[in-house]
DNA sequence: TGGCGATGTCAACAGGTGTTGGCCTACAGT
DNA sequence: ACTGTAGGCCAACACCTGTTGACATCGCCA
């Protein structure tokens, strides 16, 4: 048998315009809010349309919020840069792709989102924390993964979603400066 | 006039079987899926009592998250525990106090929500962080409020809504002796 | 040219939602 | 004891949701 090639279909643009935007109102109206009959009109397709290509609403949602963080490779850069830059990377990520706020915002009302958020953080940022945090046990370096999350998700919400005022005004090379300390500890400091 | 007094009515039992049933429901749902009729059977009575004693959804969202992060009295630590205290008292706070999580998974897709979530910032938050801090500047303070805000969700969200298994598995104190010295820094370094 | 599968539209279903008004009951004030 | 009012329940409303199946149409291949 042969392996199965990309096999271009007719549909392909539809199933794109579907996919971008759901992935815009999955950002800005969450799991239950962002309904396929909204979506639907945004791709400018009948809503039966969504059903037959994705299965229903979760299927929908699932193939919406794969996503890649594209994570630097930090073997590339100084020790005690490696705050700054997935800092700087994060915030990077995070403007350029409203996937990120889709997922957080699912994420928190929807089970299926919260699954994919903790796919993300075990499968693209624990290897990152791991290759540069200095403890040789894996279970630590799980530990110093989820530090560095919580400081760059609620930053993202603050910024983001909540949209605190000073986080919102905040010009990115000032967050930069107060968060990378922050993670280059969480990575790379003796554990407490 | 005299100003009108507590007056209490009959039905106080009622309006506090709903309000724990709401806070139940909004902690565990998000506001979406917390559906009126749910509420109501928590609380054993009829949909429409809700909306005779809060007028509708949003009201009763309003009154079901009103919340007091019962601050401590920073003046009383010294400088240097602060970020201990405060951490600290977060945790103990999340932990017994389901409101908060109701607050946030509500305030990530809610507009209502949100703000709500912003007026706790700037009204309970900010005060502490502007007495605590070492700028002169009050604009400065709010920053340094946002960012402890920052650390504070993310730790949050990771812990108690997105469950991070790294990050709902580490005990307290852990959490503590990790956090403490960035929420410090936050509120007294210079600024970067 | 004929046919056939992929692409797309339309209309409808079954269920759930917030919300409303009418009705009954029990208690408090006179 | 009588009555007005507050507390409570029931049934219904209008609307919106995800999802489905029947029907039309386009484009490719023989």
């Amino acid at each position: 048998m042969t392996a199965t090639p990309p096999a271009p279909r007719r549909s392909d643009a539809t199933r794109a315009a579907i996919l971008i935007a759901a992935r815009d109102r999955f950002a800005a109206d969450g799991y239950e809010r962002a309904t396929i009959r909204a979506i639907a009109r945004d791709a400018g397709i009948d809503p039966s349309m969504v059903m037959r290509y994705y299965g229903n609403k979760e299927g929908l949602f699932a193939a919406a919020s794969e996503f890649d963080l594209r994570m630097p490779d930090v073997a590339a850069v100084a020790t005690e840069d490696v705050g700054a830059v997935l800092v700087t990377h994060f915030l990077e990520r995070w403007e350029e792709d409203e996937a990120l706020t889709a997922l957080l915002r699912v994420g928190v009302t929807n089970p299926v989102g919260a699954e994919r958020m903790r796919s993300i953080l075990q499968r693209q940022l624990a290897p990152v924390a791991a290759a540069v945090c200095p403890d040789p046990e894996p279970g630590r370096a799980a530990e110093r993964a989820v530090l560095v999350a919580s400081q760059i998700l609620g930053m993202a919400v603050s910024r983001y979603v909540l949209r605190f005022p000073p986080a919102a005004a905040m010009p990115r090379e000032e967050v930069v400066a107060w968060l990378a300390p922050t993670v280059q500890r969480y990575l790379t400091a003796v554990a407490p």
